[in-house]
DNA sequence: GATGAATGAGACTTCATTCAT
DNA sequence: AATGAATGAAGTCTCATTCAT
């Protein structure tokens, strides 16, 4: 009967992310301890190893699971077959997403990846597959300037750039001052890629 | 003769940061141990208590100075009077400053600081005073629009996050990828700016 | 029907020993864990406490199995009445246990069970008690000097003890290095013996 | 000043490997924990780690001297130009050595070394560097019987083998009892080579 | 009888910090 | 002022053993 099992291993593991999560939003992923989170998931101090090599294993899966939303957002853009209509729709979830009060607490242990990713390989690889199909975004949006969609002269790759800086830089505002004005941001920040494309030419 | 003595002083504490500096970039705060800055220093493991009374305050001194540089670039912005070639001004300042090579690699640093001021409210005050001074910077825009010089119906402090935001994004991005085209980068996100101080009304 | 219920019970132990023994062999008695000899027998992980009070409890078993032998093949050298006769046989015997080459694997654990045995009460009765009915040997072979089967002035404990340094000794070597000339040893102590046996007196 | 540094250095050394020693001694290389090494010693936790790598770094020192002394007394009998008193000579310092007191306690240390080089290659090469250097004593031997100093058809390797197990069997067969008979299991065995190197021939 | 998830004591090791020299 | 050996709290992880199912 391995579905009890499967199921059984899925709940622990969704408990003990859950738990690790909780704690590296409070105390960043290096303050956090092991005891902390075995604590948090309610179980005892070994048990974490029955489901995780080791406390970098858990980092790991964390930041996995972290970026798989972006991750899809963007799957959903770049299936789409209206340039605008999926960039929009992208940035809609996007902000949605941003909204949410939970994800606004989980989010922070985002930013302790991006950090760690770099001087971490295994992390680097889940911070730049995350949002960064950069090559496939950058390839579509050539695709729509040459199509006609996207005006001519927009270079692709700073384009793509540009949305996702857009992005990311609000991800860490939010998260140093929970309190700010998500409203605003989104309606400045679409206004801003519509005057971009809206332009007739760049420099 | 204090004089000697400060000059010493000083002589040290540059020693020490620049040291924890380059250790940092290269294994973040965390992984970097006081013996590796001591040894990248050339001194002794306890010469740093002199100067410093903890890893936490190198830590601290090392942020502040990473923030100083762009915190001036807008003590400088705000300093002008036409708000329009004051940012203009700063950008292009800003865009030289990430195209410094030496700069690149020192400023992995500041991520690593964005991250631990998540919990750490020492390194919150110095991140958030650092580019973001945004009050100023704020009532400066409005003032702007009010003047006729930036469009009316721009929204102050939503316009004033999302040149931050793609000033930050473009770090992080940086960070992770150091090949990453500056030039395209700058270029795309200054027509962004442009095209929307050039439209009248937004959203 | 105890019968069945015993059997299997012996079955269980056999199974969870010889796991153990190829276990131990492998990697020592301390290196070895419980979850290696579980997996090995193929048991469950709490299987063995049914058989066994704890992991030392096995070590025990598979010490006294481990010593069995020699102290069958000593009872039966002790039981003959021609002394000569019986010692020849037991080293005769004793080195075709020395060549089975699934006994030389096996008698590892013999050498980690010997070290054991330094700071372990209860393996020390077991290894003492294996080749070293000492005492017994020893009132052998003194009656086998008065008897005259024995040279006069043979020192009686310190020749068992020779005869067993030239067996344990060769154990040791043949661990550390199985590819020793087995029978090149067996005919140099066997002469090395008999040339002790043929001395008229002995210093 | 690195004399004052080397010398203290030297003696930390010394203070953690007689430590340890000590401790194996009682209680075994596993049952003995980095913690009883430091309290014996008179150090704090941490202290040992600025001296050794690791614990097991500390048993591969402790082994290395173990058997320093060994190898010292073969390479001494190894030197000598008259086979039979080298031989002589070797064993007579061998068991001086064996009847030192503090050396028996120690020697328990050897035992455990021995039976953990079954599963360690670093200890394995120190054991066998140990005792071992047989080839020399091999090539030694075989010299000696061409030269007609020991008997002809000796055959060197085995008979190599046989002084060492004669000797090994009784660091053995002593450390089960501190009490046995040193000076009777001397003459025995010294009794024993004699006859053997009397012995026109053997099979 | 069997299972295997869970337990939790305890092992080894690291490292920021102190302080006698 | 500087040194660097020493400290010791604390962290990660292992593993023999238990017990509900």
């Amino acid at each position: 009967m391995p579905k009890v099992t499967d199921e059984h291993r899925d709940r622990r593991r969704r408990q003990i992310l859950d738990a690790a999560v909780a704690c590296f939003d409070r105390r960043g992923l290096h303050a956090t301890t092991t005891d902390e989170i075995v604590a948090e998931a309610g179980l005892s101090a070994g048990a974490i190893y029955r489901y995780f090599d080791s406390k970098d294993a858990i980092i790991e899966a964390v930041a996995a699971e972290r970026h798989a939303h972006e991750r899809s957002l963007l799957a959903d853009a770049l299936a789409g077959d209206d340039p605008r209509a999926s960039l929009r729709s992208f940035l809609e979830r996007y902000f949605v997403w941003l909204g949410d009060p939970d994800e606004q607490r989980r989010r922070r242990v985002n930013v302790y990846v991006w950090a760690e990713a770099l001087h971490n390989p295994r992390l680097a690889g889940v911070v730049t597959s995350g949002l960064a199909p950069l090559d496939q975004s950058v390839r579509a949006v050539r695709a729509a300037v040459r199509s006609g969609a996207f005006p001519p002269g927009l270079d692709a790759e700073p384009f793509v750039r540009v949305v996702l800086a857009l992005l990311q830089g609000f991800v860490l505002q939010q998260c140093w001052d929970p309190t700010v004005d998500l409203e605003g941001y989104r309606a400045t920040a679409l206004a801003t890629l519509d005057a971009l494309l809206s332009a007739t030419t760049e420099a």
